[in-house]
DNA sequence: CTGAATGTTCAGTATTGACTGAACATTCAG
DNA sequence: CTGAATGTTCAGTCAATACTGAACATTCAG
């Protein structure tokens, strides 16, 4: 069972590290990319620690922040104490929804920029000017894309 | 000179904090959001130590990082030893270029999972398959995004 | 009721990395 | 040559935070 699992967990520690570089936690990226290729796709807290090597205290957190970045859910069994984490069906789109909200604010703190600089002549203005429409323009286009997306994976799952 | 830029410096802490969210140093992206709305937008490094209250060493090392990410370049006048810095005229479309090689990095490690997953059943390869084609997707949209925003401005400047 | 199984919270540790200040080049003016 | 101006490098400090382990609930089986 270790043996044969051990690329695989080499693969998972390398997502880890990308989404570390993303800013996250480096054991919620893990327990992301072991829900991406784990088998059942539903793993207990104790499934997690056990494959991952982390304490369950860390494992708690990690899922609970996850969770909130709504990207993995919980599902509880009936009959059976312990909760169970999958990753959520919409995860991508989820994330990149999120991505989307980033550039809404982006485009915000331009736009507070923009009238701090309201006095100013116009060339002063115009490289801020040139970012708020950069953001504009992806916080518009950016959400057709994911909605292309998933008209595009509607007919296949 | 203090008081009326005031509420400007606070606007380029506020950008500092976005950037450093998004995992970059904070004083980079103050750097950066000082470059967006300084007059002139040429300035030397003693100017930024001065605007923005951090030491040399500091200001070398973030802009030096800037400069690698291709959000700044250096600016040599004749007969003046100091360099100065500005934003490039492409800074957005570029820091978007930086996350498109995400994507691909991100499309290829989801490649190397599936080969690891090769013997598995289909179903148990669904999730990173569709993890795949998500940023498979993406890395190719979003330069087509950026290009339509480049061919929209073209006019412009 | 007792104790095992599950999960959360919290204090303490350890690591990372951003930042400062000093020492060290380099260039040029006088 | 001397010294001021500019910039880089490097060692040391400080703060943030991810993670562990222990203590603390809660739930249920026997």
């Amino acid at each position: 069972m270790n043996d044969p699992n051990q690329p695989i967990m080499r693969w998972v520690d390398e997502f880890g590290l990308y989404f570390e570089e993303s800013g996250l936690p480096r054991t919620a990226g893990r327990i992301l990319g072991w829900l991406l290729v784990a088998n059942p796709p539903e793993q207990s807290a104790s499934d997690l620690t056990e494959a991952l090597k982390v304490s369950k205290s860390n494992i708690s957190a990690s899922a609970r922040m996850l969770q909130q970045f709504g990207l993995i859910e919980r599902v509880s069994r009936p009959g059976d104490r312990k909760d169970y984490y999958r990753m959520r069906s919409d995860v991508w789109a989820n994330a990149f929804l999120n991505k989307v909200g980033q550039f809404t604010r982006m485009r915000s703190l331009a736009d507070r920029g923009l009238k701090l600089l309201d006095a100013a002549p116009d060339e002063d203005k115009a490289r801020l000017n040139e970012f708020r429409e950069f953001y504009a323009f992806f916080e518009k286009e950016v959400p057709k894309l994911i909605e292309m997306w998933i008209r595009r994976n509607e007919g296949q799952s």
